[in-house]
RNA sequence: GCGCGGUUAGCUCAGUGGUAGAGCAUUACCUUGACACGGUAGGGGUCACAGGUUCGAACCCUGUAUCGCGCACCA
């Protein structure tokens, strides 16, 4: 290959390595292949959305999971694609729509405006596509998929009829959620409870039977008093009790008439008579607890908040058209009138807020669609009994506490953009055969139409009839005019058939809510309700990652479909589990801890940061500070180290190539050197650390683990000491480093695949590891190389790889460090060489004597008898091999280094006295495990043997 | 209120009972023939606090403080 340059440059290198593996379908799942599958379903980004650091985090992880599991020889599918994501991008629109044409959606209608959104998406939708390809994601592109795809809305109708036709989803006139600013209803869990600062306001009104009697209320929504249709008491309250069945006068609207303001007293054992003053207004049509007491006593329902949050004629000429705070405001100003106001005190209670639009909700009454949950017990019980795994565990508890609380689920949504309602409606009008009739359509429009197939429902209260209602000319007999409600999954074609004016059915106007179609997504994906390879290979899929902000949103709903689509038996799979492991990342923040968001604009553009450091540096940042189960808080200076790393990387390569020399040559026993089976065994080491994170999910365990045997062990050590060799002029000796290094890299570069793909591939081809190879298994990419295996005993036998070899090498760079610190307490600058005397412990090879020359940047390295006694006042190291003597060559402190070494002498004193203190304990010695005992034996020597050390250099340095 | 997580070096974090660790920052020296996105050697920690268990606790138990998150809430 060409000469590498000094630094890497990751631009010159991703975009060709990923344009390389896309033109050879490197990413492309194959689900005839006879190898075992891995799967994972991306979570579909927003579609409108951009590339931030939670993507990265989750990508990244997904990516290091799809190419480790190719490496290991797995037939991986990592299926991407986006979300259509109603709310936020039907906003995105609006406000576009708003900016360029001041016109609102309104202006358009909807056909017109939904045709703007699809431009939208065409034009902007592959933004994060693209992004996610910068970042390095092997995705199967061939196979992406849009929430909106016509197959894949297909999914979402099909699963709402049938969901509909089992009795679980039904709709009704609830209170639901209402975000005033979106103007639409929202699930439970899309409401935030924010701490809000406000005021409790206590009121008085006066009891109409007993004039001079006066019930105080505590309220924080006064405004809402003219749609208040009882006051509530304990009717265990003593305080209260005689007047449950008297009224009050409601004191809004200030002009309604005296008659028209009595509203009754009631007993609710709801009232907590602790609380406030123990007078509860009930306002039943904007409180979901007034509602519920509300039906218990029939009161009357009374709104008074338009959809928008402004209040609506019946609150009287004050308040109408004011918006619900500012009439709040208002509404105080006008009980100070009537001298009804008894306090106002600061007050925080906690207010439900649109997580969408960041204000208030409004209860509100509306008429909705609800889903009972499917396949709940299923659910709960997989992840239960722990056939499926979270990682971390602990959010199994959080899941199932969830899952045993849950409500019904509003899924009907007041926008636009997003799944239409399957259902249409028409009045059909008693014993007239004026309209559409069940057989009538069936036979005109040669539609396969039975009666069984149509469910049709009495809005007014829910009751099913079935098709026997109707007499065999299609005459409606049932008695009653109703709406004749159709629910079905049909084509496009069918649905224009039933609007058409023949027919004048009109379809339900909401749409579903996102998350009623990404639930669908680990199989609606892979080509469902068809039995397709796919789907038979690939579901259910292996490994989620996902942030634990949508595990009832997303992951919890995912279990719930799976069970309920995919445990049939037509498929075959007697355990549906839609994924067996789901990791959970942390939430990235910033470095202040603040979560990132848009609005306070502390998320930092990883497209910048890629251009700025690469896509291995961001990668490799990331998942080192990235512990599993943590949040993570971000900082720059982590892609900073990422791209230092692939630097150090890239340079290690360098110094390879620039020795020259065959390319993974043979490596010959016989000639190891004790570094090569030191390097060699750290290198096995290495590959368990990594097996054993992977298998446990943790991501910055492995990292850490290739960063410190990269550069703390190969760099540091391994190749420093190998210039031992390079420098020297024994050729069979050199050839057999450059094997070792070679044997090094090509399974380093294998081990770092997963996490730094690009620099990995770049450095494969050009150190030459593909040559040899057979084509799909690193012949061509590096993608396909085998993942290194630790060690087997043949291997460890024939290289005589014994694991002494590790203390008796980490002896000699203990006595390298400690030779340096000689230099260091000299004086002697760090590029000045320095005359030193090595009086050996045991006789030394040629090569270590060389290797101790070069480490400790010696001009030369005497070898002196074992009687040799240096002149009083030499600086001297004594260490497990041997002793170094530094003929002094110019001024020394001497002061300062017998400080040093008196310093040192303490410190093993202390320790010295602790481990003795142990050993002298029968309790201990007698308790502890045989191995422990030995353990510290050993150490008390070795602390001894040091500060024998020490107090020899201490004694050389006197006189 | 219930539940979960955190509290270890200046900062960000590892560390599941046996010698307190990493990266960054910092100090000193060094541009030497892979790399200054670098090298070498340092300095720096009563592991939040208090009890308990144990021969031995950063680690296990109990409690406290404090920060954060989730769920549920009383107007």
């Amino acid at each position: 290959m060409a000469e590498l340059s000094k630094a890497y440059e990751p631009q010159l290198v991703e975009d060709k390595w990923y344009d390389f593996w896309l033109k050879q379908n490197c990413f492309t799942a194959n689900p005839k292949s006879a190898k075992p599958a891995y799967s994972i379903v991306i979570p579909p980004p927003n579609v409108t959305g951009m590339l931030h650091m939670g993507h990265v985090l989750n990508n990244t992880i997904q990516d290091i999971l799809a190419r480790k599991a190719r490496m290991d020889g797995k037939e991986v599918l990592w299926l991407p694609g986006t979300d259509h994501a109603g709310i936020a991008t039907q906003v995105m629109v609006e406000k576009q729509l708003k900016k360029e044409e001041k016109k609102t959606r309104h202006d358009l209608g909807r056909e017109e405006f939904l045709k703007r959104v699809w431009l939208w998406k065409e034009k902007h939708g592959d933004i994060i596509i693209n992004q996610l390809k910068k970042l390095g994601s092997s995705c199967d592109w061939t196979r992406e998929r849009f929430t909106m795809d016509p197959d894949y809305s297909r999914c979402v109708q099909k699963v709402f009829v049938e969901l509909y036709k089992k009795g679980l989803i039904y709709r009704g006139k609830r209170m639901v959620n209402w975000c005033p600013v979106s103007q639409t209803a929202l699930s439970d869990e899309e409401v935030e409870m924010k701490a809000q600062k406000g005021f409790m306001y206590h009121f008085k009104v006066e009891v109409a039977e007993l004039p001079g009697t006066w019930l105080t209320i505590a309220t924080t929504r006064p405004e809402t008093i003219p749609g208040d249709t009882a006051v509530a008491v304990n009717p265990k309250d003593p305080r209260y009790t005689h007047l449950i069945g008297k009224h009050i006068v409601r004191p809004l609207p200030a002009e309604l008439p005296r008659e028209q303001k009595l509203i009754p007293i009631i007993g609710d054992e709801h009232v907590d008579f602790e609380f406030g003053t123990g007078v509860l207004k009930v306002t039943p049509a904007h409180d979901k607890a007034d509602f519920d007491i509300g039906t218990r006593h029939k009161l009357p329902l009374i709104e008074v908040i338009h959809a928008d949050g402004s209040m609506n004629d019946l609150t009287g000429a004050d308040l109408r058209g004011l918006d619900r705070f500012k009439a709040r405001k208002v509404a105080v100003e006008k009980l100070t009138e009537q001298e009804a106001l008894v306090e106002a005190k600061p007050y925080e209670n906690n207010v439900g807020y649109s997580q969408r639009a960041d204000v208030p909700i409004e209860p509100r009454l509306s008429e909705q669609w609800f889903l009972k949950y499917p396949a709940v017990e299923p659910s709960k019980a997989c992840v239960a009994d722990g056939r499926m795994k979270f990682h971390p565990d602990r959010w199994a508890k959080v899941y199932d506490h969830w899952l045993t609380n849950i409500q019904d689920w509003c899924i009907s949504r007041q926008l636009w953009w997003g799944h239409r309602i399957p259902v249409w409606s028409c009045v059909q009008k008693k014993n007239l055969p004026n309209g559409p009739q069940p057989h009538h359509f069936a036979n005109l429009i040669n539609l396969d139409f039975s009666l069984d197939d149509l469910m049709v429902v009495r809005i007014s209260d829910g009751v099913v009839f079935s098709g026997k209602e109707f007499s065999t000319n299609g005459e409606n007999i049932s008695g009653e005019e109703f709406n004749f409600v159709l629910c079905g999954d049909y084509s496009e074609e069918e649905a224009k058939l039933l609007e058409s004016d023949h027919f004048g059915f009109k379809r339900d106007s909401d749409v579903l809510d996102t998350w009623f179609s990404s639930w669908l997504w680990p199989f609606a994906t892979m080509g469902w309700p068809e039995q397709t390879e796919t789907l038979k290979k690939f579901y259910p899929t292996t490994d989620l990652v996902t942030g634990p902000d949508i595990i009832f949103f997303w992951v919890a709903r995912m279990i719930m479909a799976g069970y309920e689509f995919m445990g049939e038996p037509q498929f075959g799979l007697p355990d549906a589990l839609p994924f067996q492991n789901v990791y959970f990342t942390g939430i990235i923040r910033d470095k202040q801890g603040r979560k990132m968001s848009k609005t306070l604009g502390n998320s930092p553009d990883p497209i910048e940061l890629i251009t700025k450091y690469g896509a291995d540096a961001l990668r490799f940042g990331t998942m080192r500070g990235a512990p599993l189960g943590q949040d993570v808080m971000f900082d720059e200076k982590d892609v900073e180290l990422g791209r230092n790393f692939c630097n150090k990387l890239w340079n290690a390569c360098r110094f390879r190539q620039m020795q020259g020399g065959e390319v993974q040559g043979e490596i010959h026993p016989a000639l190891l050197t004790n570094d090569d089976k030191w390097i060699l065994l750290k290198l096995d080491a290495a590959i368990r650390e990594l097996d054993t994170a992977f298998a446990a999910y943790k991501f910055s365990d492995a990292t850490a683990a290739l960063y410190r045997f990269f550069w703390n062990e190969y760099c540091d050590w391994y190749v420093e000491a190998s210039k031992a060799v390079f420098y020297g002029t024994d050729d069979a000796l050199k050839a057999n480093t450059l094997a070792v290094i070679d044997f090094i890299l090509s399974h380093t570069l294998r081990l770092f695949h997963p996490f730094i793909p690009f620099i990995s591939e770049e450095l494969w081809h050009g150190m030459g590891f593909s040559t040899d190879m057979p084509e799909d298994q690193g012949g061509q990419t590096i993608m396909y190389a085998h993942w290194p295996k630790p060690f087997d005993a043949d291997f460890t036998a024939h290289y005589g790889l014994e694991a002494c070899w590790l203390d008796i090498v980490n002896a000699k760079y203990e006595f390298v460090t400690q030779g340096r610190n000689l230099r260091r307490e000299g004086n002697i600058p760090a590029n000045k060489k320095v005359k030193f005397q090595f009086k050996p412990a045991a006789e030394p090879t040629p090569h270590d004597q060389e290797v101790l020359k070069i480490l400790l940047n010696a001009e030369s390295l005497e070898v002196v008898a074992a009687d040799f006694q240096p002149r009083k006042g030499t600086p001297t190291l004594r260490g497990a091999i041997g002793e170094l003597f530094m003929p002094l060559e110019g001024l020394i402190d001497v002061a300062a280094e017998k400080a040093r070494l008196q310093k040192e002498i303490e410190k093993f004193d202390s320790e010295i006295l602790k481990v003795e203190q142990k050993l002298a304990n029968p309790n201990f010695t007698t308790k502890v495990p045989a191995a422990v005992l030995e353990d510290h034996r050993n150490r008390l020597i070795e602390w001894q043997a040091k500060r024998e050390h020490a107090r020899a250099a201490l004694n050389a340095l006197e006189g």
